[in-house]
DNA sequence: TCACCTCTGAAAAGTAATTTCAGTCACCCG
DNA sequence: CGGGTGACTGAAATTACTTTTCAGAGGTGA
């Protein structure tokens, strides 16, 4: 049959002989437009997605041996490949560059260039479709890269779960409360602490009153001066550290508003609190424990109180913040480069 | 191979006086020379698989202005651009071919036929994977639970891109640097000191000997007593917080090993890191700054350190860490029901 | 304003891909 | 059994694409 193609893809008649330039753009000669005429799918399958192995399969018996050798090579090791050029694939594959040219044309593509593309993107579905849910516990013969992998999956999760769980209408009265506070105080210890200061600061930097306890006794103390009108945030993940539950009763009692971020919504805590926010917890295992799940999630509830207060306290809060990051600049290196 | 390519910028190799040198090490410290002598390896960047939309943010600081353009086609459309030769990614972004091969260069490849690979590859993951993620910017006028999931959504989209972009080898270096040390100093400042403070918490947990350090005259008086065996970290998203890098060049003077946590590799804080962890950023809108995933993934990469450290040091760390935990169990009220 | 320095793209140089072409081999027919 | 025929193959020539070089444009600081 004539599909037996001359090697020659474009309509490059025999008809001019050596012919330099003129082959591409030339309307040409009658010849050329017949040839190209009768040229109606070069091949009737469009640049092969990702069956390729299948495809090998199907037109390896249409394929001379040293054909059959380069495609298979392909179709087993499409990554490896992918990192070839022609000339190093025809070695690999003990042919030539002209076979693989050939082969790459069989499997309907246009050219060995557009063949390597394709092996690249299968190797990177291949390389996403073998990596499963990493939910595993982290173990300690983890790799590292397994490690950077889990931690990500387990922290996306917790984010995703806070978000899922967190009471709208408790946060827009917490957001409501904060926004028109007369004064701030956070309280937090250990790891929460490090979250208290992060409120604090933020809130600092649009124009607050804001201040984060981490000494119980000195938190006690300021809690005394609370009233009506400031807002006291209180931070634990267990929900029953003592040393932040007594400054928020001490804190509720005086008249001020409170608000709990908590993982456990139950707890003695929540006597004390006008608003509970409550943040998620992740399993945990031994390698993990408990204190980096809850930070996330903790670290996210705080965020959005922030952005809930700059929101309505735009007006004040916009120009706060570009005048805190003027202020800052110069206490950085000149611009590199 | 053997094409030692001349245009090569490596000025990612922090060593080189041709540009940085000239604008920032002028005053000529001792740490330019010893900077030379311990420069760590010339690039460290292996070729991104798909974590290419991060690094385009991460090095979009560093790039002029045609480069920028020809990073954000490319990372808008990876399919689209992998269809493309140079010169028609050149002419498409309307730069030249060698704009084109610079910005292959300056994002990990060795050439634009890497890149154009590279693509390929990302673009058959992101047509397997999930939606494309539509996240707009957080706006004033938006409802809580539009901040609630935007947030969540940013913030995980922040996670996966750390992870993705996380250098495995210095990762491992800097594990294996921090679980020998004889001491360890950390240092950060604002919204990076809390994650120092956090990484300090946890090593010390593990029975580590770990301190952070907030005040900068306080940190480069600790610094000075750093020598060789004791590790210093610095953690600053723009790279070049003096308060910071001043600390971190006089441990790295003394002897000591130094990594840097930091958002831009190639920023000025890179001449005196022996290892460089690199967080990725998010886009930031008025309402979200920069701060908030710098944050969190700088967390994420102290995560990853902590596990990395425990796990090696697995022996005296999981006595350590129930230790801590049964030592805080009195701190807590009662169980509730 | 001038010197300097970086960025940029046009074009040269180099590398990889494609095509040509002639040699080889197997098969088939006389 | 021998000669002819046609298909397969790889070396070499050709073409397409990539990379490097280089000089001018545009900006910046003195």
């Amino acid at each position: 049959m004539s599909t037996r193609l001359k090697e020659t893809f474009n309509g490059s008649a025999p008809g001019a002989p050596a012919t330099a330039g003129a082959a591409s753009g030339t309307p040409a000669t009658t010849g050329a437009a017949s040839d190209a005429a009768r040229r109606p799918q070069p091949d009737p399958t469009p640049p092969a997605p990702a069956a390729l192995a299948a495809k090998v399969r199907t037109l390896a018996p249409s394929m001379t041996r040293s054909m059959q050798r380069v495609a298979e090579t392909v179709a087993a090791d499409p990554a490896g490949c992918a990192a070839l050029t022609v000339t190093g694939l025809a070695e690999r594959t003990g042919t030539s560059e002209a076979t693989v040219v050939r082969t790459s044309r069989l499997l309907g593509y246009p050219g060995y260039r557009d063949l390597r593309l394709a092996l690249a993107a299968l190797a990177a579905q291949q390389a996403t479709g073998r990596a499963p849910a990493v939910t595993a516990d982290i173990a300690v013969d983890d790799s590292l890269t397994d490690v950077v992998a889990k931690l990500a999956q387990e922290e996306q999760q917790c984010l995703a779960d806070t978000a899922a769980a967190l009471d709208t209408t408790q946060l827009e009265a917490a957001v409501a409360a904060l926004a028109g506070a007369r004064r701030i105080d956070v309280y937090g210890i250990g790891a929460s602490s490090l979250v208290g200061q992060d409120l604090a600061q933020k809130l600092l930097r649009i124009g607050l009153i804001a201040h984060a306890h981490s000494d119980p006794h000195l938190a006690v103390t300021n809690a005394v001066q609370m009233r009506a009108g400031d807002v006291a945030v209180a931070i634990t993940h267990s929900g029953r550290t003592t040393d932040v539950i007594e400054p928020l009763r001490v804190a509720f009692d005086r008249g001020a508003t409170t608000i709990a971020v908590t993982g456990r919504p139950d707890g003695e805590i929540a006597s004390y609190a006008d608003h509970i926010l409550t943040t998620s917890t992740a399993r945990e295992s031994e390698l993990r424990p408990a204190a980096m799940s809850s930070r996330t999630s903790q670290l996210l509830v705080v965020d959005c109180l922030f952005v809930g207060v700059a929101q309505r306290t735009y007006e004040t809060a916009a120009p706060a913040l570009s005048a805190s990051y003027e202020a800052l600049a110069h206490r950085h290196a000149p611009r590199p480069r």
